[in-house]
DNA sequence: TATGAATGAGAGTTCATTCAT
DNA sequence: GATGAATGAACTCTCATTCAT
């Protein structure tokens, strides 16, 4: 109401952001330029180096911004989740929701990349994925999966290699691919040991 | 002994192309320039159009060579084994031979995500990996391991999942990832479940 | 007194426009190159591409320029004109004030040859050329010179010739090449009609 | 029969120039190349320059040998017309065969202007048309035209405008052009005596 | 009589960033 | 808080030309 400039300045920051993560998806992160960020958000030149230090600052926190929103939901809904079956669907999700060439598929993929060349971005990512990792070890390990630790990178890592492959081509569908991955976390039960998957 | 311009052209060629494989996983792909590559090859900067039609296209002929080469080699290995468990083992031979960033890692990553962007390279490289993907389900077939297409996707896709990954960060050891990827590929047996191997 | 950046942007502009002219006649349409547009106008190299989408657009943006305005002039001229003589001696001043090769012919000359390669500037360039010989040939309609369409078309064609071949060498002046054109616009004689174009 | 080789020198030298014709109308006279001149010519990129001294050579020799040729041509049709309407009809057809946009028009044109930024080019050029323009005028002469010298001008240049302008679209088609043109040709009659003017 | 690999300059264009307003 | 003009380097790519073979 008051702070109309404020306001404003405000706005073309989310607008900033927003566009960053729609760019770095469309263009790769590397061919994200200042005019492409500004055009994009509405506003002028100018105004991206005047709210951020520099583009890769832009991209990174950008980048950040969505990918912590989305495994920051998920694993609430993990943490929520009552039944063992809901907890293993939510993960298997992933893989009906996203095709591998769709912006948050190619946002995640792009940053993974990007990090290997940027310490800061490496080290908040590492921090997201890490703890995003035990939140799903500690779901695996209350359902008795064997080595939590190890699944949870295991299916974490498949779930965006899937992605990663998908965007080349369609692949075998979703449905197959989780009956596959059902078998990693198949819990350990005394008398059969791994078993997993004659369902 | 007579074609000596001949032999220098082939011989910048080559060195051209190793640059350039080297050069997309130090920088990354679009960040790859001409005089990058001339430099890195020891040759003239005009050397590069002159043996390539643009820069896209060496990046690519350079990319789809080593990957080729490399899946190829795998490809024949997979054919050559004689028990279940040296098939199986050469796929998770991967997880110790490359930790997610070193060259081939890095090229195998960016190739992805360029491909996204490459008509051209997303067809080469999905009959590349289609290629890969059906020899790798004939061996899980051979082994009475269910749904072996699904099953050899999800196997390669959690290998490259697990590379990206790492490059964020060690992670478990591939000890441990191994012991969870072969939960993958137990064959289905009526009586006796996951034993796996003696044919 | 305010707006010192915008006046500097239009004036940067308007030299690039003036310096674009210039380079035409001088050096030809596709011998002028961004960073000799550049130094003649006093610019930085990369203020042409700023106030301008290409060095194209930029030719063509001069080139109509000047040419919209020394035909827009001629026609208002030949509008004002009292009687038939002042009408047809503004046309015929053209063979002394122009020697083929003054910026002026030259640019005119380059002009038409790069519209035979831009479809824009072939239709810009033709809608003004179609406008100045409608005026003409309403003009020469008015003093009963005969056929008065084709006879502008041949009038303006013949300027335009007389130029093109001026700058391999001198030819017969202005005054000789007047006169032999003023045949062209004889007004139809009742008695003695005009003898040469009938039948 | 015996000098091969020798043959196919003067094979590639011939079609070397066949080519450079070709381009300067298809691309404009400063646009040709050498790898473009040796693509079309069907030879390896050094022969150009093992033929030529240079690729403007190459395109003035080229321009010139047509030029002459059509010239040369025409004069000689000129010399041996019997009747006057035989030798006016012989430039008027000019008007028909040529468009404007054929080869051969923008050839012209192209190294008309090609000229003025070059005076070996201009030199021989200038010979060229200064020869025909001789042969036309004697030929007006023949025929009573008055101040011959200049209506030859007149005339070669009001064809070559009319092409220039054809370029940029239709106009008024070659018969109504034609018509318009005789009124310049037509002889001197003694009671009338160059008329046209004080209407 | 060619050949084709190489050179290095220069083409048009886009870039991230700065700064006076 | 925002602007937009400007900078100068770097981009991909094409150039005419040379020269060892």
């Amino acid at each position: 109401m008051s702070a109309t400039a404020a306001d404003r300045g405000r706005e073309a920051r989310r607008r900033l952001l927003e566009a960053a993560a729609e760019l770095i998806a469309e263009r790769g992160w590397a061919a994200v330029s200042t005019r492409m960020l500004a055009e994009r958000a509405g506003v002028a030149p100018g105004v991206v180096h005047y709210h951020f230090s520099s583009v890769q600052a832009l991209l990174t926190e950008a980048a950040l911004t969505v990918m912590h929103g989305l495994i920051e939901q998920t694993g609430t809904s993990l943490a929520r989740a009552r039944t063992p079956g809901e907890a293993l669907g939510l993960m298997m999700d992933f893989l009906t929701a996203y095709d591998g060439r769709d912006p948050t598929s190619l946002l995640f993929a792009e940053t993974y990349l990007a990090a290997g060349r940027d310490e800061e971005l490496r080290r908040s990512l590492g921090e997201l994925l890490t703890g995003f990792g035990r939140a799903l070890a500690d779901r695996l390990a209350e359902h008795q999966v064997p080595a939590p630790d190890a699944t949870a990178a295991v299916v974490a890592a498949a779930i965006d290699g899937i992605m990663l492959h998908r965007a080349l081509g369609p692949g075998p569908d979703a449905t197959e691919l989780t009956a596959v991955l059902r078998r990693l976390v198949a819990p350990a039960e005394p008398g059969h040991p791994t078993r997993g998957d004659s369902s």
